[in-house]
DNA sequence: GTAATAAGTTAGACTAGTCTAACAAATTAT
DNA sequence: ATAATTTGTTAGACTAGTCTAACTTATTAC
C-alpha cells in the first residue's frame, strides 16, 4: 500500500500537528532529517496520492485519508513498544528503535496477535494513547510538571521525549511511571525543581520537567 | 551493515546450495523471481563486498562471510518463525510470510530475546534447524517419505515447504510434526501412497511425499 | 563437429528517494 | 518601505535496484 519512506514522513506529520495541523516543509525536513527540495518533492507525490493538501508557498496539511493512515502507523509503533516492553521484557528506553522498524511489517495479523495478547491496551510503555483501529487518537490532557508550584503533588503518567538517552536518565534516578513527585523547592532562576518521590530527591532542570506530564495531586 | 535486498540474495544462496555449493545465476534468478541481469549486476556487487566469488561464466559461491551472513539471516528468519508459533500462537502456515519481513530488522537484542524466551530452540515450526550464533547450521538426515515401502513406518519431523498452501493441506489432513504414518498401499504407477496416521487414511501424491521427512520407524 | 538451445553478459533505460546549487517568494527587522 | 533573512521551489545529478534488447559463451542434441 504505502512505502516505508511514506510512512515516515505520515508519522513525523502526525509528530508536529498541532491544533491547526498545519505543517510546514522545514519542519518536516527538520524532523526527518532529509533537505527540503527532498521533502518537497515527495510532499507532492503524496499529494498525488491523497495524504496530504499541497499549495505552492502555503502549510502543509494531512487530509482525511492521510490522518487516517498517520494514526493507523502510529497504533502499530505503540502496540509494538507495549509488545516488546511488556511481553517480552525489553526496556522502555530501547523499544522506541526497534518499534521504529517493526511498524512497516506488512501483516495485520500480527498486530492483532499483540493488541489480543497486551489486552487492548490503550496507552504505550511512555504514557502515550495508542490510536484505535480507525487511526483515531485520544488525546491525553495531562499538565507538564514544570507548571507545578512549590509544595504540590504530581503524578507521573507520561514522558514526552522517547530517547534512549532521557529514558536510561529517568532509569538511573528511578523515576517510572506512577511515580508521586512532591516539589520541595523550585529556583525561580532557572527553573529548576528539588522534588521528592519514593523517598529520596532528585533536582530536576527545566528541561527534564517539560518533558514529564502527569496529573496534579489534591 | 547489508541491505535487505542483499540478505535476500544471501538467503537464497542459502536455499539452493547443496554438496558443491555451487550456484548458478539462473538458479538465482528463478529463486528470486529476478532477470538475469539484475542477479548478474548484484552478484558482482556483492563480489566486490567479499560475499560472493564472481568469475565470468563460472558458477557462483559464497566466500566464507558470505556463508557466515547467510547462516545469521536464516537464523533470524526460523527464530521468528518459532516465536510466531509457540509465543504468540499464529499457525504454521502463516509464519513465512511474516517472517520474511522481521527478519531483516536490526536489532540483536530484539532476537536475543526471542531466543530466550523459546529456550535456544535448535529446529523451526516447520523441523528445518536453526543455525547458531556463527551462522552455523547442523543439517538433519531425514529420509522423505517417498523412500518408504509397503507396510514401513514413519514419523514426521519436517516440511520442505513452507509455503501456505501446501501447509493449509496439511492442516486440513491433520498431518503435523510427529505424526506416525504407515504405508498401506503404494500404487507403483503414479507412486501415490494411501497411508495411516492418527486412525485416519489419506492419499498422498509423490509431490507431497518428497515434501515430507521424517524417521523410518523399525 | 556443427547446429540449436540455454545461460551469461553488456549496454542502456527507468523508478524511488535522496542531494546540491541557484533562484523566487514570503516574512521579519529596521 | 525597503533590506535582510528565512522558507520554498526548480533544475539537474546521483545511487540502489530493477528492467529490456542485443550480443556472447557454454552446453546439448543430432
Amino acid at each position: 500500500m504505502f512505502t516505508s519512506v511514506e510512512e515516515n514522513y505520515l508519522k513525523a506529520f502526525f509528530n508536529l500537528s498541532t491544533e491547526t495541523n498545519e505543517v510546514s516543509i522545514n519542519e518536516l525536513s527538520a524532523e526527518l532529517d532529509l533537505k527540503m527540495p527532498t521533502v518537497n518533492s515527495m510532499v507532492r507525490k503524496m499529494s498525488d496520492k491523497g495524504l496530504v493538501k499541497y499549495e505552492k508557498y502555503k502549510p502543509l496539511r494531512l487530509t482525511e485519508k492521510g490522518r487516517k493512515e498517520a494514526g493507523l502507523i502510529l497504533r502499530k509503533h505503540r502496540l509494538t513498544e507495549m509488545f516488546l516492553v511488556q511481553i517480552m521484557g525489553i526496556g522502555w528506553e530501547s523499544v522506541h528503535e526497534i518499534a521504529e522498524q517493526i511498524e512497516h511489517i506488512k501483516s495485520p495479523d500480527f498486530f492483532n496477535k499483540m493488541d489480543s495478547m497486551l489486552g487492548y491496551p490503550t496507552e504505550d510503555p511512555h504514557g502515550s494513547p495508542i490510536p484505535d483501529k480507525n487511526g483515531k487518537i485520544v488525546k491525553n490532557n495531562y499538565v507538564a510538571l514544570d507548571q507545578l508550584q512549590e509544595g504540590e503533588q504530581f503524578e507521573l503518567k507520561s514522558v514526552i521525549n522517547t530517547s534512549k538517552s532521557f529514558l536510561e536518565m529517568l532509569n538511573a534516578k528511578q523515576i517510572e511511571l506512577g511515580t508521586l513527585f512532591k516539589i520541595l523547592k523550585k529556583e525561580s532562576f532557572d527553573n529548576s525543581v528539588l522534588v521528592e518521590y519514593n523517598k529520596q530527591e532528585a533536582f530536576l532542570s527545566e528541561m527534564v520537567q517539560e518533558r514529564l506530564l502527569g496529573n496534579l495531586i489534591k
